[in-house]
DNA sequence: GTGCGTGTGTGCTTTGTATCACAAACGCCA
DNA sequence: TGGCGTTTGTGATACAAAGCACACACGCAC
């Protein structure tokens, strides 16, 4: 899934693992919450201790970056922060859409959570004409044929699915064809996307239904 | 994270590794789509194709379990479904819960794509004695301190956190206490949970955050 | 300045997972 | 009934990730 890691500026690291680069945010996630709580430096030791991992592991993971550490102290939390939110482009605000203004979709973008971290929702679309006009959350839902523009305009890099199964394939390939290469989807499918395109599924019943497993 | 797989009726497998267990639901939902289309038999190979993967790992995976199919022929659609389910635990209903019922939780109580996957979501808890009693989607919104109680009455297995990232470590630990053993998060954080306690994490912005990355 | 305690960074080992490749099973057809 | 094309199931192999363990860097105390 995805790769094409071509050149970038200083910090840029070759060949890093996908499971690495997905720890990333929850380091930064525990870095900012842990500098609230007074000490400014922390180890890999507390680190791991907080995240449920070995801190042998998070200093492999920091190391394909660089070296942020000092011997005999520990990381700088706000420095480490700042540098993980810099290699992985947190550090800056994304423009993102929502495709699907049903139940879902709409629940979306009213969801709290994106903005804050700098995730801004700045266009909605369907494909149900009868919807399209309305307002959700201050937003103008649009037309798919849109899309391909609105995307141009408002230089949005991110398309978050949240239309019904049997158009979900449909509309991830019209993403991709508008350029988009990240995609949140929250459709029950496994969507098939060109190289260099990265799709994260968001999908509780498949959580639950790999959990069940485990109650005999 | 987790484990204890012990005796178990005919079925059962020792030492499935995780990502297995993951992959199974994978395999359910596709079989469930194709046995619309036509054909009642299916090969690794075309399995694969539709779920983006190589036939030997499917075949690899369903080998921990037994032997499923037939050779020269491929699996029987209908009965590998059956036994994937039977596996998993998905042939019968489960009892859920979920604890936290703010706009997140209002949206998942009222959810339409867990029951028909038998999913019931039977109890609703609050820890904010303003709004217990209220209605939600059907259901009663009790306090906390009942919880227990409710398990034990309702049969739950499963829990489903949806409170604010404050109370949720707390939250959690009430629901171990209560003997639940398959956890679904919503909250933003890396729970700590004893050996034998199951959690799935549903975290759209962790998502989002990872794949940054990969837009230079 | 020197010595000591601490915690990083990393080569090496171990563990885990995916893939390969082929023998054995099956169905079909002549 | 026997041979052929097909696809499984699985040992062996290759690859990837996690963990170990220690040399080395750093800061502090005296």
């Amino acid at each position: 899934m995805s790769s094409t890691n071509i050149s970038n500026n200083s910090g840029s690291a070759p060949n890093v693992p996908e499971v690495v680069i997905q720890r990333l945010p929850l380091y930064v996630r525990a870095l900012t919450q842990f500098a609230g709580s007074g000490d400014d430096v922390i180890s890999s030791e507390q680190l791991g201790q907080r995240l449920q991992m070995t801190p042998a592991q998070i200093r492999k993971d920091l190391s394909y970056f660089g070296r942020f550490g000092k011997q005999g102290r520990g990381y700088s939390v706000a420095s480490l922060e700042q540098r993980l939110r810099s290699i992985l482009g947190l550090d800056r605000a994304w423009n993102t859409m929502v495709i699907g203004m049903g139940r879902l979709g709409r629940a979306v973008v009213s969801y709290p959570g994106f903005a804050p971290e700098g995730f801004n929702i700045v266009a909605a679309f369907d494909a149900d004409d009868s919807i399209v006009g309305e307002t959700v959350s201050g937003l103008d839902i649009q037309s798919i044929s849109d899309l391909a523009k609105t995307v141009k305009e408002k230089d949005i890099k991110i398309g978050i699915v949240t239309v019904p199964i049997e158009r979900a394939q449909e509309v991830i390939d019209t993403l991709v064809d508008a350029g988009i290469k990240s995609i949140l989807n929250y459709a029950p499918l496994s969507p098939k996307v060109p190289e260099g395109v990265t799709v994260r599924g968001i999908d509780p019943v498949l959580s639950l239904q790999s959990m069940t497993y485990y109650i005999s």
